[in-house]
RNA sequence: GGCGAGGUAGCAAAGUGGUAAUGCGCUGGUUUGCAAAACCGGUAUUCGCGGGUUCGAUUCCCGCCCUCGCCUCCA
């Protein structure tokens, strides 16, 4: 079967992605950090990456997905004290939220999902390494910085090659962790307790204090998908410093590649500028659901645009999402037959024997860097005359097993949660005694062929949020959800 | 200032050196008492601007304008 080939952010060419060791593709993303809900944007690179796994399995390949949980850093200690809990309980919380919400979308969940908390060792283990590799260095303070210049490589995932400050912005960036580096570019692998760390403190070979943030993936990474692995993930964002620092102290430490393959999604935008929680203009989940939209309108919506393309939300694209998603369940309700679940399709792929049938287009969009829009045009392409054949009944059985077949892995490969057809299982929305009761008297207004009474109770029923739609010898109230 | 992404119909959004997918919207028709829904059809001689290469560029090259992101915690 073709594989999926990537754009990498690191060689910057498209390349083709498989396991290294031939089996198992092992990649890490970087997951949340648990102070608060997590917004649509960080949803949206959960989102992609979920599909990155999909069409992986779909494929017929086996992963091992590791996503950490960050739950010790300055926003969760600052938060857990002002909320007056401890550390663990204040992001357990958070992470189950995270796992609600992650579920609702239909997220596969990590096959590892580790706790920086519970990786201490590893990361102390990782320190000394650097430390005996002359690649970091001791501060008065007993904190443990790494040195930028011992890794030559430095810089090469974000082309920044001068870590320079912007000019003007340099004085106030402050911060006092910076005073005892010898270079500006260092960062922080321990960072020495200090009285407003409470009690979130660790032993090390240094003293007392805890893990730089940066080293919590290097750790992880390698301790559960080895020194080396496929694929690392993550934000654009995280692109520099982040990644760019866990190249460093990874490959300083183990003198081997980390990961090779490096896959960055784009930001989702909100009134044309970055989502975020500082700048106060974003959505949660739960505010998407309070608008009257569901977590499979929002994955739809998500997915819709091209991983490294920025999409500005809105409304009017949970809409469409809507419509697109009703239409894909009244064409799967008109070929009978339930689709096929993920695994039975994941063991198919994996003996080689899935077909994308019709829809083979689509896959192969997919396969070419993940090009969701370009599957959409092919997907409604391929659609609109196997509706035209079903609406029909034109269909043969052997045609429709393999729209059936080919359809199923799209709705899986997206991930889509398709909706009951109204109608298809009979149980609608409840309706309010007294709309069913102004439907019946306009029915038989209309029936007297006392038009003005019929309309005025039409209108009146469209006021009250239903609408009505005459079929051929009867009617249907549906909720209005313009 | 440095690095990067992008500017394609009313909106959203693919794409290719040979004259522009797709979704929404809008619009004409069928249907309907009229609508809604459904179905059938139409909807960019043109791809930010100006040059260049080419038989031919939206697609390649150069310059310019604009938007956004990163360079500081950040999905």
């Amino acid at each position: 079967m073709k594989r999926l080939s990537l754009h990498d952010t690191l060689s910057r060419e498209r390349q083709e992605i498989f396991p290294s060791d031939g089996e198992v593709f092992r990649f890490y993303c970087c997951g949340p950090t648990v102070y608060g809900p997590a917004h649509i944007g960080n949803f949206r690179t959960f989102l992609v990456q979920d599909l990155l796994r999909r069409v992986v399995e779909l494929s017929g390949i086996q992963t091992c997905h590791v996503r950490n949980i960050t739950d010790v850093d300055d926003k969760t200690i600052r938060e857990s004290q002002a909320a007056g809990v401890s550390l663990a309980e204040f992001t357990a919380g958070w992470t189950a939220l995270f796992h609600e919400d992650a579920q609702a979308l239909n997220v596969l969940q990590p096959h590892v999902e580790p706790g920086a908390v519970h990786h201490i060792p590893e990361q102390v283990a990782l320190i000394e390494a650097l430390l005996a590799g002359g690649n970091a260095y001791r501060s008065d303070d007993g904190s443990v910085y790494f040195r930028v210049s011992s890794y030559a490589p430095y810089g090469r995932l974000s082309r920044l090659d001068r870590r320079e400050l912007k000019a003007g912005a340099g004085e106030s960036a402050n911060d006092a962790d910076e005073y005892d580096k010898d270079n500006v570019s260092d960062f922080v692998l321990w960072k020495t307790r200090k009285p407003a760390d409470g009690d979130n403190f660790w032993d090390s070979p240094w003293g007392e204090g805890r893990p730089g943030w940066h080293l919590e993936c290097s750790a992880m990474g390698m301790k559960y998908l080895g020194e080396s692995f496929d694929l690392h993930a993550g934000g654009v964002d995280l692109c520099f410093p982040h990644h760019e620092n866990e190249i460093a102290q990874s490959e300083a430490a183990t003198g081997k590649t980390f990961a090779r393959h490096w896959f960055h999604n784009e930001h989702l935008m909100v009134d044309g500028s970055k989502m975020s929680k500082s700048l106060g203009n974003l959505y949660t989940l739960a505010d998407i659901v309070e608008r009257g939209f569901g977590p499979g309108e929002l994955r739809y919506a998500l997915l819709a645009g091209a991983c490294r393309t920025k999409i500005n939300f809105s409304m009017a694209r949970l809409q469409e999402a809507r419509g697109n998603l009703e239409r894909l369940a009244a064409f799967i309700a008109n070929l009978g037959g339930a689709l096929q679940d993920y695994g039975e399709l994941c063991s198919l792929a994996a003996s080689g024997r899935l077909d994308a049938g019709p829809f083979l287009p689509v896959w192969e969009a997919l396969l070419e860097d993940l090009n969701t829009p370009a599957a959409l045009g092919q997907l409604f392409t391929a659609l609109k005359p196997l509706e035209k054949a079903a609406a029909a009944g034109a269909l043969k059985a052997d045609e429709m097993d393999a729209a059936r077949t080919g359809l199923a892995m799209i709705v899986h490969a997206f991930g889509w949660l398709i909706p009951e057809v109204a109608g298809a299982g009979g149980d609608s929305v409840d309706i309010p005694a007294d709309i069913t009761q102004m439907a019946e008297q306009r029915w038989r207004a209309k029936q007297d062929k006392n038009w003005e009474e019929a309309d005025r109770l039409r209108d009146e029923l469209a006021a009250s949020g239903w609408v009505i739609k005459d079929t051929s010898g009867g009617y249907e109230v549906e909720r209005n959800r313009a």
